[in-house]
DNA sequence: CATGAATGAGGTTTCATTCAT
DNA sequence: TATGAATGAAACCTCATTCAT
């Protein structure tokens, strides 16, 4: 966890003395942080706050962090690092149908990211984007744009062996993409997606979105050519 | 020295000192606050930019409401309750099939809501919804219970029209209501959702994923059977 | 009632035209002030409340008076007008012998003063009177002083006719004032002079203090001199 | 630009930045806040002024009292709340007659809070009562109530040794504690109670309060029932 | 390194006062 | 004259940030 690189750039060349859990701090903050802003937004967060959960003081938060301001962007730099490198090498080596692989995308997705803390960055900057524009931009380039790219492959690959349709990869990543953001954010802004978040079982969930994205909703399975509908609009 | 020199453009001709229009203040006090609060932020938006932007003094807009989350309340008022009741009605009357029927559905929402500032409100609940629970419940009553009713009535009368598959409705809305918060989302979350919004067509968007929904992205439109998958979750 | 003159300096010239009710608003404001200001005090009284309680708007409020303060200063003006030479006049006549001349006296005090409005003007003075110094000093000129030297006048009387003691007047006239003015004091400031301000019945706290006055609470009617305990100070 | 520099005085040689003195902050705090409050009122009293006069920031203030409100309520408790213990516990002990018991506790009760600072609490009480009614419930229970009943006893000890005469307690007490009200009235509210507060000689107001309160005015101190007068009301 | 007392800019809200109608 | 919509100074309180210890 090269974690260091993050914060402490004036005095690189400090020597380092004793070390109890000094190298800790900075994530349990990071952690506290997390948390705290994903909970009650950032700007409701007091720092205080952060601190007293990591168990430090208000000081030492401003020891390691310039600003509340530099402490979210960390949050995010820190809990988005690339996952999507070691994701990319196991879906290459995938050797099932498209529909299995997007079930085990899908389901493997949940419990790596969903599932976790981390997935209250993508809410966390859903609502601080327009304010931190800098970290929005890091965000894209480090999350989005490679998530998209993984998916897009995936897709490709698909069509490549038949078992999708021609599909337009520009919009058809958002099939993919939307109900995977829309399960994160009913689980982080209760109420407001879902009108009991916690009835929501996610797996069943992604179920019910994998079943109508492969085969649709409706019945038509027959001829009536799923090209048709797009005339009608 | 008047602020409102500084953001009243459309009546530079006119002396504006003190005029007294106590009929237009609250739409223009409303109007101006669904612009700060999606551009910026419940929190990040000061009582006094509102009321700059309609063009009147801090102290005329708490003569209108009597705080700063009453005037968010009336903002969601304003721009989404009352609306249901009609489109509802409207529904009700469809007469094509359940293709058509969401076809018209989706793109009605985005022609009336979607692509107007009243889309900006979801994104604003989501981002608000921790710190002002009170507001989240009202929303929640007014906007998305209704809702989603209102997508259960059409995919039931789809079903029973045996339209549409025999679908769990309390998991079924979300195939119709991720992909509609994902647009609005990647409309007002610039970037956090989409790599660059400016270029996602809504209506192609719509078509899309209408298209999976309603037959899905898999070629697989013979005998294999929808409900496969589920079994491999 | 001449209370043009205390408002209307700058436009007595000014022709007067329309008489419907104009010369009753002065008074209409200055009873509803004095209502207010008692019972909520100066700064906790708004100008908005005594308008309305005038049965007036705002506006006209500022039309009379120059600002909240002239409004104060002319309420007690208004309510401590020199009612003084009429009751000199009245104790000149009395007949009676200083125990009937003073009881006379504190009853009908209370009856014309203490039980009406009148008596805010009191608690007014005492609360208001630092951050007014100006009214305090004509307050002091045209009540404190008037209302001391009348009771001087009782007591030189009731010395002269060997009724009572040959007392120090500078000190004596408070063993007279005190009671009165804690009377009015219980009366508007409920709670923090007497337990339960409902309960004291003015007559018999009047009586009670009377016969301490007079008589001593003591039981040593006897040889034991009252001036004795002077010493033991 | 720190205000303190404004009002303190007695430190002018220390560099006087960021003193850390949390033992001290809330003592000089309650001085400043009794000055002030009694001084203008305490509405009229603004938060930063008394942290100014305290030597701190108005920051500093609300990291030691939660509102304003509170601040007045822990002045009440720090001057007078914690003493009446004391106060009982030593006129339980006293040994002397009514007379001389009186005449000590009146005098004690002047230089022990009438001649301190405390004193304007009763003041700033009367003023500001109907305006913080839980305020005013506090002093009544811990300050009102408790002086009374100390007052009651002292009376109900006179007249069980027959030193008294049998009198209503619930008006005699007003016997006492009026002259004490007047005279903290007198010093706090110059100028509407006498007219040279600074003339007024405590002592002898006192002595002649009590030479009144226990023998009475008048020179009939012969047959002339006390009780007479009661009727002729 | 760590602390937490101290700071003060900044936000919401109130209300005396003004002025166009 | 009378109104009441509009104004904006000022007050309370919060909290990110600093710095003496």
């Amino acid at each position: 966890m090269p974690l260091s690189k993050l914060f402490c750039k004036q005095d690189a060349s400090v020597a380092v003395k004793r070390e109890r859990r000094k190298e800790a701090r900075p994530g349990e903050l990071l952690d506290a942080a997390l948390d705290l802003f994903v909970e009650k937004g950032f700007a409701a967060t007091r720092a205080e706050e952060v601190a007293a959960r990591a168990g430090v003081s208000k000081g030492t938060l401003f020891l390691y962090f310039q600003s509340k301001e530099e402490l979210l962007k960390a949050v995010v730099r820190e809990n988005i690092s690339g996952r999507f490198k070691e994701w990319n090498d196991e879906f290459l080596k995938f050797e099932g149908n498209s529909t299995e692989m997007l079930t085990y995308c899908m389901n493997i997705w949940w419990d790596r990211v969903g599932a976790t803390k981390a997935s209250g960055i993508t809410k966390l900057m859903m609502s601080e984007a327009k304010n931190f524009p800098e970290i929005a931009a890091f965000y894209q380039q480090e999350v989005i744009a490679p998530g998209q790219a993984l998916i897009r492959r995936i897709l490709q690959r698909g069509i490549d062996r038949g078992e999708l349709r021609a599909l337009d990869l520009d919009y058809a990543v958002y099939t993919i993409v939307a109900p995977m953001m829309f399960l994160i954010l009913a689980k982080h802004s209760a109420g407001v997606c879902v009108i009991n978040a916690a009835d929501l079982d996610p797996k069943k969930y992604i179920a019910t979105q994998l079943s109508a994205i492969l085969h649709g909703l409706s019945t038509a399975a027959d001829g009536s050519s799923p090209d048709k509908e797009k005339k009608s609009t």
